[in-house]
DNA sequence: CATAGTTACTTAATCGGTTAAGTAAATAAA
DNA sequence: TTTATTTACTTAACCGATTAAGTAACTATG
């Protein structure tokens, strides 16, 4: 069975297939009586455009890209389900692309899309992007793009981050007053401006209580799971910490594991905060006191930006810093 | 600046277009220098070609479609990532969509699959999902369609699954073993044939250990969250359950926080088995006992086999149906 | 009544590639 | 030497929609 095109609608009518198009995109052009006659038979027959032929001519795809390290990731995931919820509404496809931390997939990736592939970009950057070496700067030229959570503080445009900074802090300072003196900070990557804002929190609430910056209290990490497990066995090991700081979901992770390796007792050796979405976190051994991210709002947010700009071209994109506030979630991980 | 086209090159270097997108092609029409001078203008340009432009004409889209509930679960997360491995390493692009467990949505994004937007199709469907009433029937004649997971038996199309029946009758053996005698099964849906074989698999272990099968015992659950969660704390009250086999992560989930609100002490009073891919299940309180499903593997395999019946059109998907198994990892949620 | 405007169409160009068919020149075969 | 074949291209049609420009019939305006 041949798919049904707009030619074939016009033969069966006798009409032109001008007329067809106009028809199904209620052109004024067109007379009530064929346009009904027209939609009706395109029903009937189950007539769906061609995507292509319509992307290539008008040269819009109705279509966004999401360009994210992984899936397997509540944050992500959330992130994902907050923009296709946006995107459905608004009759958007949306193409997902992984990254894997790697930053040179990420380029190749976004290269792509010079072709006028996508309409628009939303994007965390993998932890390797140095926004310097990068096409994003030359492509945000051509497509509008919206950073969510990782983002590139340099480049000109809009991004939607939660208060990574004020979370941190507010997280350190918990541990502080829940006893802490010798807190360590798991970091992702030195790259991400997230994480920079995170430490800077952090690093605000040990002086605000006159606590020392220890010199190798903030550990880094990369994309190797089974390297940072070790190296957070090591770092706890070494430190003998009595709060941690893991800005990841991940790490958060790894501190259990490290712990239960370890023998190290949750919370009375060590009291965890963790940046982290997970919806089992209440349920863990002990249960773990979250920064929890809006994942699901920030996704929808960036998606909202993105289709504000692609329906109004004059929207000053460049000049939209959403932050949405995370919350502290307090838990057993941090009890007295 | 504008996109760089075909036309563009053909200009640059005094040649047509034909001769441009074979040389682009490498087709043995061109010769070697020619070849070499439009690649290096290409490269050198940044030349991207349209995708739109080619699918229209080749009538193919190096586009896949991944169809499914939701994103928000370890299971298809991971699973997606083993897609997205397999589809960026041929070249193809991912739409993702979600269907929300309505089957009425996910009716419309597989209508949209008429226009031949993407050239075949990964479905895990719904749990409202009837394959009777579906228009699946009729796609399956048009586009290859792999199932994973959640699949349709009625259609003959590829199937990827685990070993649902003798997992779960794996599970339920471990919970008679570990001493119970009255075991709830909690299911996502009656629709599903992963559910019915899951169902299947404990009946066959309830009835070679010669306990009875009581008429409740097992329950069924919807969409709707805070529902489920009331339900399965109906269900446990009621029923003074000594093991529950809980057939998806969500309501795993929902027993812990049950078992919470209810003050029942597992795996004292109740021992748990969920399906699940929870990557903190060994850190929960107490640790889950899980029917871990090689999510990512199938994925993998799912996407493999589409690839293939796209490269070889002669290729029996029809025949094709794969089962991985998955494997139950004892941990303290069924300690005795 | 002549001209302008509106209505409801059609014709044809276009988007940017791909590819069947055509061609001129060079090479090989008869 | 003539014909056939190969090489390396070009021309033009095509994919299926959209849309600028054109047109015939009818209506309104001065």
């Amino acid at each position: 069975m041949e798919n049904v095109t707009i030619r074939m609608l016009a033969e069966k009518l006798q009409l032109s297939t001008a007329t067809i198009s106009k028809a199904l995109n209620n052109s004024h052009e067109i007379s009530e009586e064929t346009r009904k006659r027209v939609q009706e038979l395109a029903k009937e027959l189950n007539y769906v455009p061609n995507p292509y032929a319509s992307s290539l001519r008008k040269k819009s795809s109705k279509t966004i890209a999401v360009v994210i390290p992984e899936v397997a990731d509540s944050f992500f995931a959330e992130a994902i389900n907050g923009i296709e919820a946006v995107a459905k509404e608004k009759g958007y496809h949306v193409l997902i692309y992984l990254t894997h931390e790697n930053s040179q997939q990420e380029q190749a990736i976004l290269n792509d899309f010079q072709s006028g592939r996508v309409d628009g970009i939303l994007i965390s950057v993998t932890m390797e992007t140095a926004a310097s070496e990068h096409g994003l700067a030359h492509l945000s030229k051509e497509l509008p793009i919206v950073f969510f959570d990782r983002v590139c503080e340099e480049l000109p445009t809009a991004r939607v981050t939660t208060n990574d900074k004020e979370a941190a802090f507010i997280a350190t300072r918990h541990l502080i007053e829940r006893g802490c003196r010798n807190i360590g900070l798991l970091a992702a990557s030195q790259q991400l401006s997230i994480i920079r804002q995170r430490i800077s929190g952090y690093e605000k609430a040990l002086k605000e209580a006159g606590l020392p910056l220890s010199p190798n209290a903030v550990t880094y990490y990369t994309n190797d799971t089974v390297g940072n497990y070790k190296k957070v066995c090591e770092t706890l090991r070494q430190h003998r910490f009595d709060g941690i700081i893991a800005t990841t979901e991940k790490l958060a992770t790894s501190v259990y594991e490290a712990c239960e390796t370890l023998g190290i007792r949750m919370p009375d050796e060590l009291k965890v905060v963790g940046f982290s979405n997970l919806s089992t976190a209440r349920f863990l051994q002990p249960s773990l006191t979250t920064v929890a991210q809006p994942a699901f709002e920030m996704g929808k947010t960036a998606a909202t930006l993105l289709f504000r700009s692609l329906k109004n071209n004059h929207f000053p994109l460049a000049h939209q810093q959403v932050e949405i506030p995370s919350q502290l979630v307090i838990r057993q991980s941090t009890a007295v």
